[in-house]
DNA sequence: TCGATGTCGGAATATTCATTCCATAGAGGC
DNA sequence: GCCTCTATGGAATGAATATTCCGACATCGA
């Protein structure tokens, strides 16, 4: 033998992967075929199983998945399989959307296409996570402390900050009184040694928690103050003992994390302090 | 040995096992709780990966992996770790789930739940109207002038002032030089009389426009330097003679409108100026 | 009918894997 | 300060896994 009859690259991405596959079986030997057919039926299964256990289903033996890898360019069958397991990560879940949204734009595959589609895509996966994580009843608890609160401060620092500094404008839209810690000016620590249990603070901080977010948090909680926490884990130094806490994961792409979780949630919790406030 | 300290039956299902791992955390070893804290952040690693490279991503040996599972009562690792699986497996059973979940926010009818539930709409709309109305070739046009700039200067106020100071942020993390114009001190007219023909600017701003934006924005535009705007209407004042500009109609909520929109293409267009560069 | 080419099944193999075991280090009680 | 019990790292082990290899079979053309 010299070489597979397949020269090019193997595809990537589970979508890529799947189109050839349904565009060769014709072409494939009657075995090969079994197996392309069986993977596009059960991908989920492709993803976890063993060879042993997949060859079993789709009625083949081990080693013709080895095979059907290399007929497509792949070093193996685990090597196939790491895209059946990428289709299902989050990182890149969900290629169809990605592929239709840059078949929707004209210009193919250039760089900044695959940029725009992937932060839009981050933006839409972040609040779809939002919506399944938080509750109801954490947003009311969070509306009814902060709502009597006779100040709010807001912290958060660097990419969080665009997220309080929106509250803090929405917030003065409202009339509701606030003060944004974490701006250009040193005088923070100050500003928080005037807070008071009839008081309350929003806190904003996620993975690498900034320090300043931190130590200024702990010192106003211990002091009495109730927090309002938005961050992205259970076991994050922020959750507070007197408060509520909402964990927020953002989708993110290429590093870049999304804000559009957060700052729906920030969005929400103004209003509904607000709205609190004129019923009370 | 007798047996574990934990006699009960472990969670089959990944959200009892999160909840247990979640509450545990603080009562288990050091290195016990290391993993604890690495499976609830990274649980698709989890799912896909070996003993060993979980091991390694999470800094712990491949042994303790398996401790960790007959702590919680599991047989060994594999035993655990198909609860990490099943999590990712039929996607449909998640998708009931979360619709009945879906229906129990919404069944409550709380005012909160109509917040919270609106103004993840808006986001998602939001973002969904950027990708229908955006070109790609707007995002390469934008990115090569940027790329061009020796500074860019970021001018943005009120609502738009979280973008800008994200973008701020970024460009930082990205070793691109920008100044952020419209934050609390009031020498901004100085601050711009310094940008040049060879420098940029990115103005965001939507109705009613800030007036200093607009100020800005002519000013620095008329004196030759290129502008990038996002605006919410092809009518806006801020339309640069020299630039480029882009639409964005965020949704809006009771009177509150989104920002995820402007977000993900500020984050767009930050990191394409730092790709455009990088390849320069 | 006879090779030639390509396909397949199944055993053999080498690798990788989860698990176990043991020595050591550390924490806590007396 | 000594002893005990737990926690931990790291090597050893045996099982399971992917892969390779070879013989057998089928298909096709001459």
């Amino acid at each position: 033998m010299t070489l597979d009859d397949n020269d090019a690259l193997p595809p990537r991405d589970f979508w890529s992967l799947r189109n050839l596959m349904v565009s060769r079986k014709d072409t494939l030997p009657k075995r090969l075929a079994q197996v392309a057919i069986y993977a596009v039926a059960n991908p989920d299964d492709v993803a976890f199983g063993t060879a042993a256990s997949i060859a079993e289903k789709a009625e083949v033996q081990p080693s013709t998945l080895v095979r059907f890898a290399q007929a497509f360019g792949y070093q193996g069958f685990s090597d196939l399989q790491a895209v059946f397991q990428d289709r299902l990560r989050d990182r890149t879940s969900n290629y169809s959307e990605r592929l239709s949204s840059l078949r929707s734009h004209v210009a193919g595959d250039s760089k900044s296409a695959t940029l725009f589609s992937g932060f839009c895509k981050a933006a839409e996966r972040s609040v779809g996570s939002l919506r399944e994580r938080v509750q109801v009843e954490q947003i009311d608890e969070a509306a009814a402390l902060l709502a009597k609160a006779e100040t709010i401060y807001l912290i958060g620092q660097r990419r969080s900050f665009p997220v309080t500094s929106y509250m803090s404008y929405a917030f003065g839209k409202l009339g509701v009184k606030s003060i944004l810690v974490g701006s250009a000016q040193g005088n923070d620590p100050e500003t928080l040694s005037f807070a008071t249990p009839r008081d309350a603070a929003i806190a904003i901080s996620f993975t690498p928690y900034a320090s300043a977010t931190l130590t200024y948090a702990r010192q106003i909680n211990e002091a009495g103050t109730p927090l309002v926490v938005i961050t992205d884990s259970p076991f994050s130094p922020l959750i507070p003992k007197l408060g509520v806490w909402f964990e927020v994961v953002e989708a993110d792409f290429e590093g870049f994390r999304s804000l559009s979780a957060s700052m729906a949630l920030a969005m929400t919790l103004t209003v509904a302090v607000a709205e609190a406030r004129r019923g009370a």
